[in-house]
DNA sequence: GGATGTGAAGTCGTTCACAGCT
DNA sequence: AGCTGTGAACGACTTCACATCC
């Protein structure tokens, strides 16, 4: 943002700002990686973007799964353009891709392939799978990793509220929105008692 | 679950291990807000249930808004059955009305009410909104919390990439799922080099 | 002069380990 | 005998404050 407003350098007390953070904690945070800015200066912003990126391994081509096609799941299918450009998505399951491919086709205006989990191990070597997201019902969650872990894709996005167990080396990282919503009811609560 | 297992009482090391966190942890935590174990036994799930919903503030109902019906907003009021009971939306916000009310509707199978956010403070008094939820773009974000506020609406759940600016005395939270799939990628990204 | 990079100090949360109850 | 509740030890992260360098 700051690049399209023709913004050159920036501080990192300009940075702290943003993120709603401390300056020193920006400054030692970039520094774990190495030298980025300039003192006296600041960072530029074109190079820090570049070297962030480096970082994160946001340069790659990160390729996803997505895994039960539900309601959120259709919709992160359908939706997909808040990703940003580098990671794709490469292929849906569900376990009954007949009852879904319809509706899902409908709402995209063109045929969708989705395919039955069973395929997994198979679809990820051919497809370069490194990323699986579950989108399943809760009760569904554990078996999917178990498959994910045998089609040994090593990331994990995981929508569903239970915590998955899976061998060291396999990355999960749960995302369930209603645990945040229950955390603003809970501060809210604090106040007025 | 554990309580439609038939199950009575369970451990903290039994809840520790089900969230994947040490069992100190658990039993800290929980002593924080009083006793509710029974030494030599454990805690009895339906008793620590009802505790644990005391404490959250989940018996109270929780009104909300949501404000910014494009894709993501229209998927939280369409498919609104994972919330908890307790959490009701009762305002849609729009700057666009017309042009989003028939698509929403149409998804939906009736008619779907979507006011313009200028009528927020109206409505939050009227409506008693406890909590708002930001879908807007990105671009939208810091004027609409600026109108919550207005609206003297305490609790905000921003599902914006950008950090919200609001006076002491509101509670803001984010939820952005693709800095968790940035994560995932991050890590992975560790291992191969 | 001014903002970074970074030891040192400070704060916060986690884990240990065991006394205290049931 | 067994599991909770909790002080004390530990570890990790955050912030301070300033030497360093542009």
């Amino acid at each position: 943002m700051l690049e399209e407003k023709g913004e050159v350098v920036v501080s990192s007390a300009q940075l702290a700002y943003a993120c709603g953070v401390n300056a020193a904690q920006v400054r030692k945070d970039l520094a774990y990686f190495g030298e980025f800015g300039i003192r006296g200066v600041g960072y530029y912003i074109k190079d820090l973007y570049d070297d962030i990126k480096n970082i994160l391994g946001l340069n790659r081509e990160w390729r996803m799964a997505i895994i039960g096609i539900g309601n959120l799941g259709a919709s992160l299918l359908l939706y997909k353009d808040f990703l940003k450009k580098n990671y794709k998505i490469v292929a849906a399951f569900d376990i009954d891709p007949s009852g879904v491919v319809g509706r899902v086709s409908e709402k995209m205006g063109k045929p969708v392939e989705i395919l039955h989990p069973d395929r997994l191990k198979d679809v990820a070597k051919e497809r370069k799978i490194d990323i699986a997201i579950i989108t399943t019902p809760a009760s569904e969650a554990q078996k999917v990793a178990d498959k994910i872990v045998e089609a040994n894709i090593k990331g994990i996005l995981n929508f569903t509220p239970v915590q998955i167990k899976v061998p060291k080396g396999f990355v999960v990282k749960n995302v369930y929105f209603t645990n945040v919503l229950d955390n603003v009811a809970y501060l809210l609560h604090l106040k007025r008692r």
